[in-house]
DNA sequence: ATGAGTCCTTGATCTGGATCAAATTTCGAA
DNA sequence: TTCGAAATTTGATCCAGATCAAGGACTCAT
C-alpha cells in the first residue's frame, strides 16, 4: 500500500486483520476511488456525504475461512464488501447449517434493525470490508434521506432474492437448483462487469449442497449429468463454462426472464 | 356500518369489493380506532402524520380466496392489513407453488421498490385491508422519517423471518417443519394477544404443505404423529390444541429460546 | 518436486417423503 | 336436516436424494 495513500492501524477482526480508521494525512477521501462504490449503499451518496461516511469507516480484511460475525453475537458494526466472498449462515445446534447466501464485493452487511445479528458471516476467500460502527451509520441514515431509502431498496431487494430462494428451496429438484444456482452466478458476475461464462465458483461443494439444501454428492452428481448433457464443462473443480446458457435456463424451472 | 362513521362508494379489487377514499364527514380520523395501529406501520407515527396518511388510504375488503395483487403485476398500491388472514405464494410454470409467508392483521403488503410485485397475495379468509397508492405512500416516506425507519424496521424483521423459512425448508424434517409452524403460529397470537393455545388454522393443508415445502399427506401425518405422541389434539381439522408446548419446542430442531 | 491432507467424485444402498389411490370427515348450500 | 363437493386422512408403493463407503484429484506447505 503506498504510504501516501492512508495512514493505518491494526487490530483484529475475527481471525483476520484490520487497518484503522481512515484519515487521509491530507488528501483525497479513498471512497472516490472505491471499485464498488457505484454498486454498493455509497452510491447513494453526495460527495459531502460521501465523506462523512468514509469519515466513520474503518477498513479490515479478513484470511480466507475466517468469521466476520457471529449469529447472536451483539450487532455492533454494519459493513460494506469491497473484495471477495462472504458466507452467509445460520445452525441448527446438531450442526445442520443452511447457508442463506453468498455476498459479492459492493454488498451489504449487517443490515439488521436488531440488538444482535441473526447469522454467522465467514470470509469464503480473503475479504477486505467497509466497517462502520452501527450506532455512528445509524445516526448518518437519519441525516441523509438518500441512504436510508437506499437501505430499504436493498433489504427490498434481498427480501425477494430471500423469496426466490425459497420458490427454490421448496420446490425444486437437485438439478433445478444447480442450474438455477450457476445462472445466478454467471448474471451477477455480469452485472459486476466481471467474466460471466466460465463462471467462478469461489465456494466449495459443502457451501453449494449447504446452500441449496442438498448433499455434496448430490451437487456433484448434478454438475455430472449437466456436463453428460453438454450443457457445461469443469476445466477444474471451481471453474464452470457454460456451454448452453439458453438450455441451462430452461433447466431452472423458472418462467424465461 | 353505522352512517356517522364513513362515507364510502364502492368498486373492485381482485373479486373483492372496496370501499373508496376514507374521507369524514366531519369526524375523527378512523385510524386513531384502528385495531392494529399499534402493531402496524402506522405505530410509528405522530397523530398529525397519521392523519396525513389516512387522507390517502381506501379501506378494501377482499372476499376469502380472492386475489389482491398478481405477482408480476404492475405495483401501484401498499396495503395495510387489519383484518383476516393473507398467503403470499410464488409459482413455477409447471404449477408447483411455494407459500413465501401468511399476513395477518397489523403485516404490510407490498414492500417492493419494485416496479412489479414479485408474489402473489390471495385471501385465506375473508380480509379487510387499508389501501395506499404507493407513489402517494412513497410520497409521505420522503416527508415522515419516522415511516421510513418503521418500513427499514419490517423489512429487517422480514428478511430474518425470511432466513428462518430457508433453514426450515432447505435443512428440517417434516415433523420439525410441522412442529416449528405450529408454534410460530401460536406466537403469533400472544403476540398479537389473541387466545394462543388452541389454535386457529385459517389455511387449509395444500397451504401449510406449500409453506413448509411439503405435500398434505405428509402434513396430515406429522399432525397425526404429533398427536399420537400425546402432544397436541385435534378438535377440528383448522384447530390444534397445543398439550405439550415446551416438548413442540424440542422437536422443532432450532436452539431453546 | 513431493507428499499429506483436503476436496471432489463415484458407487452401492437405504429411506423419508412423494405419489397414487381410496376411504372418511367436514361443511356449506339447499 | 340432508346432500354433495371439497378437504382431510389413511394406506400402499415408489423414487429422488440421503447416507455410507471408497477412490481419485487437487493444492499447498515443505
Amino acid at each position: 500500500m503506498p504510504p501516501d495513500k492512508l495512514i493505518m492501524t491494526s487490530s483484529q477482526v475475527g481471525r483476520g486483520t484490520e487497518t484503522d480508521t481512515i484519515r487521509p494525512p491530507r488528501p483525497r477521501n479513498p471512497c472516490h476511488a472505491c471499485d464498488v462504490r457505484e454498486m454498493s449503499v455509497c452510491s447513494s451518496l453526495e460527495p459531502a456525504e460521501l465523506d462523512r461516511l468514509s469519515a466513520i469507516a474503518s477498513k479490515v480484511t479478513v484470511d480466507a475461512r475466517a468469521t466476520i460475525i457471529y449469529e447472536g453475537e451483539e450487532a455492533d458494526n454494519v459493513f460494506n464488501l469491497t473484495l471477495g466472498t462472504v458466507r452467509l449462515s445460520k445452525m441448527l445446534p446438531d450442526g445442520r447449517r443452511q447457508i442463506t447466501g453468498f455476498l459479492f464485493p459492493g454488498d451489504f452487511l449487517g443490515l439488521v434493525f436488531n440488538e444482535t445479528y441473526g447469522y454467522t458471516a465467514e470470509a469464503v476467500t480473503a475479504v477486505s470490508l467497509c466497517r462502520f460502527p452501527r450506532w455512528k451509520f445509524e445516526a448518518l441514515l437519519s441525516k441523509f434521506p438518500h441512504l436510508e431509502k437506499r437501505l430499504l431498496s436493498i433489504a427490498s431487494n434481498e427480501l425477494m432474492a430471500a423469496q426466490d430462494q425459497m420458490l427454490l428451496l421448496g420446490r425444486k429438484s437437485s438439478q433445478e437448483k444447480v442450474a438455477s444456482f450457476l445462472l445466478m452466478l454467471s448474471r451477477r458476475a455480469a452485472r459486476h462487469g466481471l467474466p460471466d461464462n466460465p463462471i467462478d465458483l469461489p465456494m466449495n461443494r459443502a457451501d453449494i449442497a449447504d446452500y441449496l439444501g442438498l448433499t455434496t454428492e448430490t451437487v456433484s452428481r448434478a454438475l455430472k449429468r449437466l456436463h453428460k448433457n453438454g450443457l457445461l464443462t469443469l476445466p477444474s473443480p471451481s471453474q464452470v463454462a457454460l456451454l448452453q446458457p439458453e438450455a441451462l435456463e430452461e433447466l431452472t424451472g423458472d418462467d424465461l426472464p
